[in-house]
RNA sequence: CGGGAUGUAGUUCAGUUGGUAGAAUGCUUGGUUUGGGACCAAGAGGUCGCUCGUUCGAGUCGAGUCAUCCCGACCA
């Protein structure tokens, strides 16, 4: 468990790299710069796909699916839009393919070039307000509020296995209100979701703000944000709910007539999380072991692993363990029996703790002789016996005392890092010895927070939500400040 | 697109002044094992990234080329 920032952050890059790949989550693809996502760390994300989807439809959302392809010209209507993506898409200019005049596989047609070029979608904000469009003329069509389950394209320079790949896996909420009052409400609405989802179900806790000028999405007003910290002591954002005001309305011409007959802009919000929380699952709460996975969103909540010698000792295993595991499947914990004999014991323990299953269970001929079974708990590594009688409740009990103390050790270390710094000297002494969050006040201008930026690498996470207001003078102008916000280094 | 490095077995990597292609791990088979990543034996597995050059002879030296990785810039 090497808790120390600064001996970890040395080899995080690779430590983090080799256990995605141990734990057999992802690797690299063929296709640069893209990830192949393996059946255990997709089902982590069909659990998280799940749970985000019904706090969707409790909120009153409804999925919907538009186009991959977005028309090259769609992207240019909103300027900052534009600007903000256009470095990193993907381009279709052609739609065929034909024989190689030399005879030696196929090149790309020079007749089938498309009138149009295609922009494998970034994010859909463009193609989805071009639909909108359709959909709204009156109050009475609003609000639209819309999820969809998406890949998106981005193509960045540098790529790291599901914090920045080429192509990603999201869902992205665009939804359309007739006042602003209500979007922006919408936007601070599904902040919160975000914030219940990523605290109480992946156990990461999060700092909620808003992002300063230069860090906001392209195109929004605001963009309210959740920002977690890993365990080298970097930021990470792992959510972002924009409030889009009427830029995407007014780019693709949406208006609607309001109650008192007037047209009007439609106001609007689009939120997202992608695959990229699975990394921060594990930048959060993995150790020298291996993963360690919050039960809730565990595939495998509990490993069964009898100890036999020979068949008949493990159908009076199956016999003694059958009951408890169906008690277990009763209250919809998932349990996994491996009775595989082509792999010996201890391998499994290994296996599962790098896998970070939270609870394990072993069963051989000492427990049957009295009648008990060992649990071992992935979160701390410790072990107990349990009479058979009591195992089933005392495993649920188990699962969420794990759920809560990863959440608080990942919230006392969060905690641990979060600091003041009243001068530049000390700002940049924290960040390079110490890492985490630094609240330090800031003059409020784009100019100073890329000045800063450029010099520290370091930038403005967040202004917090409920930040309180203090008077104070920038770390790097001295110029008057109201507020701190907070700086980190960040993925 | 700048700076650096690396391409050898499925994987991770050795390979000396140029002279028969190596290890660990994984895989297959058989046996002994099985309460914290077992052991023994046998076996399969290679166009040394690609091209050209130097040489009697190139994994090794030279030139070119392609690819990948790392550090920047960009970014969820």
């Amino acid at each position: 468990m090497a808790k120390d920032i600064t001996t970890r952050s040395e080899n995080y890059s690779q430590w983090y790299n080799d256990l995605v790949k141990k734990a057999d989550l992802a690797e690299n693809s063929a296709v640069r710069g893209c990830m192949v996502i393996k059946p255990y760390g997709y089902a982590i994300w069909e659990k998280m796909q799940a749970t985000l989807d019904k706090m969707f439809k409790e909120t009153g959302h409804t999925n919907a699916y538009f186009p991959l392809f977005i028309p090259k010209s769609f992207l240019s209507r909103e300027a900052e839009h534009v600007e903000g993506f256009a470095k990193e898409c993907a381009v279709i200019t052609h739609y065929r393919l034909k024989k190689s005049p030399d005879g030696n596989g196929v090149v790309v047609d020079p007749e089938a070039k498309l009138e149009e070029e295609l922009i494998v979608r970034p994010t859909s904000e463009t193609i989805i307000w071009d639909t909108y469009k359709n959909w709204i003329q009156s109050y009475r069509d609003l609000p639209i509020l819309c999820n969809q389950w998406a890949n998106v394209v981005r193509w960045e320079m540098r790529t790291r296995l599901f914090l920045r790949t080429a192509e990603f896996l999201w869902q992205e909420g665009h939804t359309a209100h007739a006042t602003k009052e209500e979007a922006e409400a919408e936007a601070k609405k599904m902040l919160e979701v975000y914030a219940d989802f990523v605290e109480n179900f992946m156990a990461i806790p999060v700092i909620k703000g808003v992002k300063s000028p230069n860090e906001r999405f392209a195109g929004a007003i605001d963009t309210y944000c959740i920002e977690a910290l890993m365990q080298d002591g970097k930021a990470l954002q792992a959510g972002t709910s924009h409030f889009l005001g009427q830029n995407f309305a007014k780019a693709f011409n949406v208006q609607f007539l309001n109650k008192e007959n007037q047209l009007d802009y439609v106001w609007a919000t689009s939120w997202g999380v992608s695959t990229r929380l699975i990394g921060a699952l594990i930048m959060t709460h993995s150790d020298d072991n291996g993963l360690v996975l919050p039960p809730n969103l565990a595939p495998i909540q509990v490993v069964v692993i009898p100890i036999f010698k020979n068949e008949e000792q493990l159908n009076l295993i199956r016999e003694k363990i059958e009951p408890f595991v169906k008690q277990l499947k009763e209250k919809g914990i998932s349990v996994k029996v491996d009775d595989d004999d082509s792999k010996r014991s201890g391998w499994k323990f290994n296996e599962y703790e790098l896998k970070g299953v939270p609870v394990r269970v072993v069963v051989g001929p000492r427990d049957l002789e009295n009648n008990q079974a060992e649990i071992a708990r992935r979160d701390t590594m410790t072990k107990e016996t349990v009479p058979f009688d009591t195992l089933a409740g005392t495993i649920e009990n188990l699962l969420a005392e794990i759920q809560k103390n990863i959440f608080e050790k990942a919230r006392a270390f969060r905690d641990s890092n979060i600091r003041t710094a009243d001068s530049w000297d000390e700002l940049v002494d924290i960040l390079d010895n110490k890492g985490g969050f630094v609240a330090a006040h800031w003059d409020g201008t784009v100019e100073t927070e890329e000045a800063i930026k450029e010099k520290i690498k370091a930038t403005i996470r967040c202004i917090p939500l409920n930040n309180k207001l203090e008077d104070g003078k920038c770390v790097l102008t001295g110029k008057p400040s109201k507020q701190r916000v907070l700086f980190a280094r960040a993925y």
